[in-house]
Parts: structure tokens; C-alpha cells; sequence
DNA sequence: CGGGCGGTGGGAAATTGTGGGAATCGGTGG
DNA sequence: CCACCGATTCCCACAATTTCCCACCGCCCG
């Protein structure tokens, strides 16, 4: 499982050095096969290991196809899906496109999330996470699945 | 499968040069045979390796003649399907027709979608992603198969 | 203080994308 | 039936990009 948060720096080729501390889990569990696609709510990245990856789209592409919802949510999954690998020096090049989608300048951050990444560029992650923590909430309607929480 | 955007260019003869990383499935798959036919929904072309189209257009000759909607997918997709073929440069040759009503001009979207690819405008892809993203999801009535849906 | 590891950058070679040209095929009109 | 014109297909060459590899630098730890 990946957990915490991490800044890192993209170079001028849009090459990220995973932490090292990541590496070898990465290498044992996908032989540093990694999936990258864009967040459906916010402008983030989400990255799988390969075998995460390929369970939940199995689970998407039995979506019917003709539910626009569902055609929605693969194009913007599926469809920005990209394969990378780590390179000898334990890096991962993201393509232009993705960069681009989450606004990604020269430091990020990589906050592990279970079984998966997710990557913001730095100002936005912490304009983000100013905004959750100013949010009440008890003023907030809690679905039944939170309603029991006890962390 | 396929994955992924990808942007690409169509040249002044309408061919259009399938990125490397995807050529290697389509020769092993259906030995660089294609088949390009149109969207019912969106202006966009689908591009199914030639087994996989095989299915589909069983699966259409199989719906109900005189059901007119049926029907009209019918005429659609198995009437705008166009045989492609790979070149010695891994490049396909888009008839004037299928160019016409994706309303193809020189830059364009080629996006991964699992079996097949879609092909789309470089404006409209845009257009149409920003569109989704902006859709709140929450306010939507969600398909039972995407109720319970992790990613 | 020295060694090693992790992060960073850059350069060179291989690969890919793009365009153009030439040959061939098909269609049409004389 | 032949000749010519246009369109298509095949092939080659150049340019840009990508990928791979190596070297440097700084920090941490021994």
C-alpha cells in the first residue's frame, strides 16, 4: 500500500523521479509498470500499478456502451490511460497531454493513496487541501456509508 | 488492449500515422487490417481491429430488420464501414467521406478505448472533454452498475 | 572526512513522424 | 481499342522527437 506525501520536481522533459522508498514495491508488484490517467473530479492524476490498473478496466469496459454516463467516464479513464515505466534511474516520463491536464509545473506532489498515486502540481494540492480543512463539517450531509465511520 | 490519447496528424492525402506503441497489437491481432465506421452519437469515427468488428457486426445483423432503431444502427455502422489497412509506414488512409463527418482537419484525437480507438477532431475532443468534466456527477442519476463503482 | 545513494541534468543515438516523388492502376473519352 | 488523364499506392529520404545512457552534484550516513 502507498501511503504519504511526497514533493518531487518534473525536469524540462517531463521525467519524475518516484521516491525510492516506492521503487522496489512498484518493480515486485508490476515489474515497474505504472498506468497514469486524469481524475474525474479534480485536475489530478492518478496513478496505478499495472495489475490495479487493469482490474478496474476490466470493470469499466463492462459498462454499457450505449449509457452516456458510463461512455463518459471510459473516454475520460480509459481514454487518457498511459502506460509508463520506470527507467534505469527509477523515473517516469509523463507525456505532455497529462502534464498539461493537471497544470503541472516544475514541483509536484505525489500523495500515496492506497493502491494507488495521485499527482498535483504543488500550489494546487495546497490551495486544495486549505479549502477541505476550512470546511464544516458538521454543516455537511453525511451519506450512510460515513454515517458509522469511527477512525 | 488500447489505451490512452494520443495526437496525431492527418496529412495532405488524408493518411494518418498510427503511433508505434499501438502497431505491433494491431499486425499480431488482424495482421494491420482495420475497419473505420461512425459514432451513433458523437462526431466522432470508431477504428476496430478487423476480428473484433467481426463481432460486433454479427452482433448487429443479429438485432430485430424491423425494429426501426435497429435498423437505423444498422445502416450507420455497418453501412459507413471502411476496410483500412496498415502502409510499410504504419500510416492508414482515411476515405474523403469518414474525414467529412468527423469533421476531420489536420490535427486530430486518437483515443484508446479498450477494443477499439475513436478518432475525433482535435477541437471537438476538447470541447467535449471539458463538457464531461464539468458535469457534476453527484447531481446525476447513476446506472446500478456504477453506484458501487471503486477506483 | 569519505563513501554511497538518490536526485538531476544533458548528450547522443536510435526511432518515429512527415512529406514528397515516382510508378501503377483505373477510368474516361476520343 | 487505344491513349490520356487523374487518382491511388508504394517507397524513399529528411527532420524532429524520443529514448537510452552516462556523468555530475549534493546530501546523508557511517
Amino acid at each position: 500500500m502507498f501511503r504519504g506525501a511526497n514533493k518531487v520536481t518534473l525536469d524540462a522533459k517531463g521525467r519524475l523521479a518516484m521516491p525510492t522508498r516506492y521503487r522496489e514495491r512498484i518493480v515486485e508488484r508490476s515489474n515497474g509498470r505504472l498506468i497514469a490517467t486524469v481524475d474525474r473530479a479534480d485536475r489530478c492524476l492518478l496513478i496505478y500499478p499495472l495489475p490495479e490498473w487493469e482490474e478496474i478496466e476490466l470493470k469499466l469496459r463492462r459498462l454499457p456502451t450505449l449509457n452516456p454516463v458510463a461512455r463518459r467516464l471510459q473516454r475520460l479513464m480509459i481514454g487518457h490511460a498511459t502506460d509508463l515505466e520506470l527507467d534505469g534511474s527509477g523515473r517516469i516520463l509523463l507525456p505532455p497531454s497529462l502534464r498539461e491536464y493537471a497544470a503541472l509545473s516544475r514541483t509536484a506532489m505525489l500523495i500515496g493513496q492506497g493502491n494507488r498515486f495521485e499527482l498535483w502540481d504543488e500550489g494546487l494540492w495546497n490551495a486544495n487541501r486549505d479549502q477541505w480543512l476550512k470546511v464544516d463539517e458538521a454543516a455537511e450531509e453525511l451519506p450512510p456509508e460515513l454515517a458509522t465511520l469511527s477512525l
